[in-house]
DNA sequence: TTTATTTAAGATAAAATTGTCTTAAATAAA
DNA sequence: TTTATTTAAGACAATTTTATCTTAAATAAA
């Protein structure tokens, strides 16, 4: 469904907000720890979503990644998934046609319309915030 | 959503379809001028698909590709992506971990998993015979 | 100030996907 | 039978994605 990038990405968010809730900030090594990931591509793909403001960070000793508990809940998955991967996913046609006519359109087209429609809805409606929970109400594992 | 392979083998079948249905075989050349891919790796695929059964093909002069016209309504798309992508898209998680609890699952699960049985749902019960039908009569343009 | 620790950034490498080229096999017509 | 045409198959190449490695910059503690 997404790419490897945007994987990791959402599962390194994902434990760095269920950390942040505990007021704990995280190196990288912790977090490719918990989500199985590589360090270094992890950690590219991470401070890309520093860069966008999606993930706070401090260098140095004591340092790592946090993200401010007051926006979790205003961060969706859409604004990472996006941040990563572009919004290719949502534009264009499931058959990978340039613009179709929208007045006489394939008998799949209705159909892809409103499973895009649904998928992005899921990622616009599901905040950082809901994932973080149910991870730590031990809801989801996020190595496995 | 398809890999460039799935998608090129969609719209070949639905051009190679479309032709059948006038009785014409075609060569691969006129498959690709029509559908806008590169020629050798559009003639893999298509090998790829007369290999699983899905079109049949007459080598030497006069031959070509071509679907027997009493199958077209039983071959449907998720016959065409799953022979060439495999039935990766429809198994796992969205957040590509590797199993998760049923029972705990994350929020975005069951929307996850509604979404991925929509999309199974539309290519198992879309046939090859309704888009060909739509291409001949002029409702979708493969090329644009 | 010096040192150790950590993120930041960018070069490099490996793997997967996409795409091309060459040769073989089949077959129909001359 | 010979030739031309077409698919079949597999080697090769380019591109994109994924992953690693190296060096720089920031910063906290000693
Ligand atoms: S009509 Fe069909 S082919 Fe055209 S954009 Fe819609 S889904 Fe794609
Ligand atoms: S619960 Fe969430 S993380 Fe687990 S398999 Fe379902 S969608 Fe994936």
């Amino acid at each position: 469904m997404f790419s490897k990038a945007t994987e990791y990405g959402i599962k390194a968010i994902i434990y760095i907000a269920s950390q942040s809730m505990l007021e704990r900030r995280v190196k990288i090594g912790e977090v490719v720890e918990h989500i199985d990931s590589p360090v270094a591509f992890t950690a590219k793909i991470v401070g890309a979503l520093v860069k966008v403001g999606i993930v706070q960070s401090i260098t140095g000793p004591y340092g790592g990644f946090y993200i401010d508990r007051h926006r979790m809940d205003q961060i969706k998955m859409i604004d990472i998934v996006t941040a990563i991967d572009g919004d290719s996913i949502f534009n264009g046609c499931g058959l990978g046609l340039k613009e179709c006519d929208d007045e006489q359109p394939c008998p799949m087209h209705y159909k892809f319309v409103q499973i895009r429609a649904d998928l992005k809805d899921m990622l616009n409606s599901t905040s950082i915030l809901e994932l973080a929970e149910g991870l730590k109400s031990g809801k989801s594992i996020l190595m496995r």
